[in-house]
RNA sequence: GGAGAAUUGUCCGAGUGGCUUAAGGAGCACGCUUGGAAAGCGUGUAUACGGUUUUCCGUAUCGAGGGUUCGAAUCCCUCAUUCUCCUCCA
């Protein structure tokens, strides 16, 4: 949620900046007017409703004395109608207005490459040489088909298709890879481990941005106001919802490990094949609460935490800055970090990890306490995977494949694999 | 799932329709007092929105949302959460 008052006050600079991210200037062109409208009603609602309690405050006084007050007790009727009236206009303005300021997008941080979509996109840095096989790589579906460790067939029998089962060393690699993932941000990197609720409901999703405006992504439960959530994103921002933060314990790190659940809804056809596009896939998060003047700094902390769990398994990855359009709803700027996917030659997602700066915390009230005065300000609220946990199985398979089509387990994972150092 | 009780400010806690601008206490901050501390005394101690502009003023907020009333912390309805008992369960 974007600040009214900002809106207001820098109406064409906010208008200029969330063109370049896709939002038409009617849009705010009507906010502007809405919201002028609803400040007049509100002074009119606050001046009756200070008559009424001055009046009343006198209606008082006159029982107390045992005096008649029936005219200004009907009076005062006719009043209470005006003010119902007048509220219910303002109530109705409100939704208005917070059905077009719920949809906005977050302002765009001025370091953005402008430009529609991810064709703007700027690359950052490279780490790591793609491999070169003296033998054609395979993909890792075929991999993981012939050496039984995955299986999609079944879990499109038992759910359907972009579910599948992980069997064997394939789930062991899939446990190791996340406990490796934990064990590296919680012990060298700061974060506290949380085991989040995996459903949440609407005010959550509403806080970290996700509703109003984008329910057709998620599974919604039957019968309860709850939704499969995600990412953890949501449980672990939506933790300090509603609260005050006190500054000295800022910033807050916490990681946690869950399932992430998405409808992939209107990406029908796109990689149908393996661990890249599933509707439930493990990704361990990481979510920071932070001052507003440290959150850009922490937000390049947060994007070499994820980068680190790349470069300890050796997989060769680059750092992407996503432009205006291409970055997401409640970012303001957001890294996107891309691994190497032999078979497919180029490279693809695997964690984005990006500064909400105060969008989402406005939305789920999320504030803190200052020493030096005592006011009360947002937060600045991040977010990044770190990292999705089904890509890493897809490109470490593919990435560390032999010739035979065995897989070569990483060394720094080999401890968590009890110390299986392939699977054939 | 069934029955009952509860939810008031940072905390404890009073409050069954208007002298409540939420009593009283604790805590915290500042000041007085003191050689220093404690005690004592005094003052202050929320958030949001709107107006004003650095000072105030107004409105709203007693778990949430509705309703009754000239007027609601107080009466009515719905919901959430917590506790106790029963039932079920990993």
């Amino acid at each position: 949620m974007l600040d009214i008052k900002r809106i207001r006050n820098d109406f064409e600079d906010v208008k200029e900046r969330l063109q370049t991210r896709g939002v038409k200037g009617e849009e705010l062109n009507e906010l502007k007017d809405l919201d002028e409208k609803r400040r007049e009603l509100i002074q009119e609602s606050e001046k009756l409703k200070k008559y009424r309690n001055d009046v009343s405050s006198q209606i008082a006084e006159k029982k107390r004395n045992k005096e008649d007050a029936t005219d200004v007790i009907a009076e005062m009727k006719k009043v209470g109608e005006d003010i119902k009236a007048i509220d219910s206009e303002l109530e109705q303005l409100k939704e208005q207005i917070d059905n077009i300021a719920a949809g906005l997008p977050n302002l765009p941080h001025p370091s953005l490459p402008v430009g529609e979509d991810e064709a703007s996109n700027v690359l950052v840095r490279k780490w790591g040489e793609p491999v070169t096989f003296d033998f054609e790589p395979q993909p890792h579906w075929d991999l993981g088909t012939d050496l039984g460790i995955l299986d999609f067939e079944r879990g499109a029998k038992v759910a359907r298709s972009r579910f599948l089962y992980y069997k064997g060393l394939g789930a062991r690699l899939e446990r190791a890879l996340y406990n490796f993932m934990l064990d590296m941000h919680t012990t060298e990197h700061g974060y506290e481990e949380i085991i989040p609720p995996y459903l949440a409901n609407d005010e959550a999703l509403y806080g970290t941005g996700q509703f109003p405006k984008f329910k057709e992504d998620v599974f919604q439960i039957k019968n309860h106001p709850l939704t499969l959530i995600p990412t953890a994103e949501v449980p672990l921002t939506n933790y300090h919802q509603k609260e005050i933060l006190e500054e000295k314990d800022l910033p807050k790190y916490y990681t946690a490990l869950s399932p992430s659940f998405r409808s992939e809804a209107g990406s029908a056809g796109r990689d149908t094949r393996g661990l890249i596009r599933l509707h439930q896939f493990n990704k361990v998060e990481m979510v920071k609460f932070s001052k507003p003047e440290n959150s850009y700094d922490e937000l390049e902390k947060m994007t070499n935490n994820a980068e680190a769990i790349l470069q300890t398994l050796e997989l060769p990855y680059r750092v992407v800055l996503l432009s205006t359009g291409d970055t997401g709803f409640a970012a303001a700027k957001t890294y996107d970090l891309e691994v190497w996917i032999p078979a497919q030659n180029t490279y693809r997602e695997i964690s984005s990890c990006s500064n909400t700066e105060d969008f989402q915390a406005r939305r789920a009230m999320i504030r803190y306490r200052k020493e030096s005065d005592g006011k009360i300000e947002y937060v600045h609220t991040l977010n990044g995977s770190g990292l999705a946990v089904g890509r890493t199985v897809a490109a470490i398979m593919e990435n560390y494949q032999q010739a035979d089509g065995s897989i070569k387990i990483p060394e720094a994972l080999v401890p968590y694999m009890g110390g299986v150092t392939e699977i054939r």
